[in-house]
RNA sequence: GGCUUUCUAGCUCAAUGGUAGAGCAGCUGACUCUUAAUCAGUAGGUUUCGGGUUCGAGUCCCGAGGGAGCCA
């Protein structure tokens, strides 16, 4: 009894699993040849001497993302880390057998070919193939070649296709790999040290959040996972590193949003003998130079607000309080009872929770009031001293801080203190947050701090915002390669 | 967690409560400088899942799941 084949044309996986047996059944495994590349498409492009055809000989490989067939001839179109660089077979240089095997590839598969450069008459520099293989059969489709995949979440849970198809998302994604390049040489040339510092700890420090928490089997205990850097590089500052920096992922047990990721990259910083003031000056320099070497220019367009950011020019200096003075129209803000606090803030449409502290209330019209438009970059300087506990107080007002958050954006980009290293007021300050849980208090730091930490500035910067900004894109899942994601029951992988 | 919205072919999208369609991709064929190549032909569906209303449901209702946005 012989069965009538069953008609797979319509089918792309089963057309291709069985091109995949027709070329093992012929000998050739299509997941074991080997090349070796001259180029990648970019070197190739400019490794063309103009006016001279077919001087320049290159392999590249990468992934067919367009075929163009005109029957004796074809374009295609490989695609590698650096982009895409245009192929040209014909059917009389190759020969007959190598051709008919090049008519039997698919969208998709990975492919090396061996050649010289040529400008087409349209002026596109191709290479001309002599000869050609097969790396590596796809067995699945790719999304479609003109809108590229849309479905945001096919986008996330598989980033690889985004990566191909879309040239936004790969653009975009490799910019996050420049920002952090650009950082680390950036901080090198002033002598910082990078450093790496515990992701498990015992207490989760420097930050209020809400933390992950992990088991240790061999040593039986519970650990957290970090939800800040600061305690640790502190650490180092003790030990005599001077200028030390971590660019590592924190995590923080609360919503996801457009804003936030579970776990995020931050950029953290401490310089001895320097202080807030030094923070201004280095940030400063810092974003400048990150945005010539990333994007070329001093302007970036904020898409939500239509202003353009100009990373170039002064930089504005404000306090806190002036702020909130000027929000509120009250220049006596900072006199008034929590009563009164909470009544004008509600008359500014601000829901006051029940719990709130008084500070609590006057930050909520920062956060809601104040903030979301700060577009041009400005230091907010002397934040209220129960706003942060790692801080020093400053000498003039003694409740605020010797701190500035750096806006831009609308968005908080960089907080900078002058460290507190007083272990005495440091103790104080976290025992007066921890409000009486003494588990909470991490006292091996302030152990540490006994021992002597210099007079520093330090400095956090969350990575992904700052890319949101360069980026011109108002959610954090744009650049994050896998932003988190309820799991799903995905599509396996057949083993046919 | 709440509200709003969305889920249709591999992908991008259509379809007054009345026979589920198109473009790309696929398949067959033509074409030796194409640029979303073109031309001719052809196949492809558990409309996310489970219930319900109805003569009849992709469409209306209830529930579940995933995504997005707003709020917390």
């Amino acid at each position: 009894m012989s069965e009538i084949p069953a008609d797979i044309s319509h089918d792309q996986h089963a057309v291709r699993r069985q091109k995949l047996a027709d070329l093992r059944a012929s000998g050739t495994d299509p997941f074991r040849a080997e090349i070796k590349t001259t180029h990648f498409s970019g070197e190739a492009l400019k490794a063309y001497v103009d006016g001279q055809d077919n001087a320049v000989a290159v392999t590249v490989a990468g992934r067919l993302v367009t075929i163009r067939d005109m029957g004796k001839s074809q374009f295609v179109k490989v695609l590698d880390q650096e982009g895409e660089i245009q192929l040209y077979i014909k059917k009389d240089v190759v020969g007959d057998d190598a051709y008919a095997g090049f008519k039997k590839l698919d969208l998709g598969d990975i492919i090396g070919a061996k050649g010289t450069l040529f400008k087409t008459k349209t002026g596109e520099v191709t290479v001309r193939v002599e000869s050609f293989v097969l790396l590596s059969k796809a067995l699945r489709p790719l999304p479609e070649k003109w809108h590229g995949l849309a479905d945001s979440e096919q986008v996330y849970r598989q980033r690889y296709l985004d990566l191909v198809v879309n040239r936004e998302s790969r653009s975009r994604l490799l910019m996050r790999s420049r920002v952090v390049s650009s950082i680390r040489r950036f901080l090198e040339d002033r002598k910082f040290v990078e450093v790496e510092t515990p992701i498990l700890q015992s207490v989760a420090g420097g930050a209020a959040a809400k933390p992950f928490s992990t088991h240790h089997n061999a040593l039986g205990v519970d650990f957290f996972l970090r939800i800040s850097l600061e305690l640790y590089l502190k650490r180092m500052l003790v030990g005599g590193l001077d200028r030390v920096f971590e660019i590592g992922r924190n995590f923080r047990n609360e919503g996801i949003s457009r804003k936030h990721n579970p776990e995020f990259t931050m950029l953290e910083l401490y310089q001895a003998y320097s202080d807030h003031r030094g923070m201004m000056v280095l940030i400063k320099e810092m974003l400048t130079t990150l945005c010539r070497d990333v994007l070329g220019t001093d302007k970036i367009l904020h898409p939500s607000s239509g202003q353009t950011i100009d990373f170039g020019g002064p930089w504005r200096e404000v306090s806190y309080k002036d702020l909130i003075r000027a929000e509120t129209g009250d220049p006596d803000w900072f006199t008034r009872s929590k009563a009164e606090h909470v009544a004008a803030a509600e008359k500014l449409g601000l829901k006051v929770e029940a719990g709130w502290e008084d500070f609590e209330v006057t930050n909520e019209i920062f956060s809601k009031k104040i903030e979301p438009f700060l577009i041009q970059p400005t230091f907010v300087l002397y934040l209220p001293k129960e706003l942060c506990p790692l801080a020093k107080i400053n000498r003039d007002d003694p409740s605020t801080l010797d701190v500035f958050e750096l806006c831009i954006g609308g968005m908080e980009v960089a907080p900078a203190y002058s460290e507190q290293n007083d272990p005495d007021v440091q103790r104080e300050m976290f025992e007066r947050q921890a409000g009486g849980e003494p588990q909470s208090v991490d006292q091996d730091f302030l152990l540490a701090l006994e021992h002597g930490m210099p007079p520093a500035g330090g400095m956090g910067v969350g990575i992904d915002r700052l890319c949101m900004l360069l980026a011109g894109t108002e959610s954090i899942r744009d650049v994050i390669l896998f932003p988190q994601l309820r799991p799903a029951e995905t599509k396996a992988a057949d083993g046919a």
